[in-house]
DNA sequence: CTATTAGTTAAGTGCATGCTTGAGTATCTA
DNA sequence: TAGATACTCAAGCATGCACTTAACTAATAG
């Protein structure tokens, strides 16, 4: 199994770029081409591919080629990587924030 | 008011970093001083504060001198922009997984 | 007062990364 | 079959960014 660290870091490293959020963004309204997605980022296709590339890899895209089509799709459960980790801090902040309330009431009680 | 677009770009280049991601998960176990949050980082005191910088500019964390030191502390509240994008995009795929069930639903009375 | 601790700031370095160009390969259309 | 379309791949460039060192300020300890 590819370790969870690493894949957070895929996750996170994807999201990173402003691009790739732009892309993400698209795509959330629905499956499209490459060139269909290039046409309003005003760079490249190769420069398309490539952060495709890095988004497919980090398990947020889906892409498929049928013909001399690829289509893109989100990957709904990539994202849940970012949620979990963030939610795993929460727990933590949650739990002090816990023992903060015990640490209240036991200046009413010396 | 700070453009939306600008904060989410802020918080998730914030994230995006490997080291302070490791600075993040540190401070959820609580508030800590610069120092000692370098020590397990291998990293120079100066390349610690500058990630700090980065990280309070994008309001995932909140610092406060108090004599020569620096206490540091996850602000919660910053990471709702990061749930709020991710969250904004689910209810579009949720939307189009909506229409998804519309359309087999056509399929039986045509 | 001096020495130490804790952090700040600036300047510089090297590598990662986003992007381009150009040449190549299938696939589809007329 | 010829040409257009939709990518694909490789190489090179240029900027950004993480990190270092070094010199500095301010607070505390002895």
């Amino acid at each position: 199994m590819p370790s969870k660290k690493a894949s957070i870091h895929r996750v996170f490293h994807a999201l990173g770029d402003p691009t790739r959020r732009t892309i993400v963004e698209k795509l959330s309204e629905g499956p499209i081409s490459v060139s269909q997605l290039a046409i309003p980022l005003a760079i490249s296709l190769a420069a398309v591919v490539q952060h495709l590339q890095i988004l497919e890899e980090s398990g947020l895209v889906h892409t498929e080629k049928t013909g001399r089509v690829r289509t893109c799709r989100i990957e709904p459960s990539g994202f849940s990587v970012v949620q979990q980790w963030i939610d795993d801090r929460r727990t933590v902040w949650e739990e002090r924030f816990d023992r903060l309330g015990d640490l209240l009431a036991d200046t009413d009680k010396p």
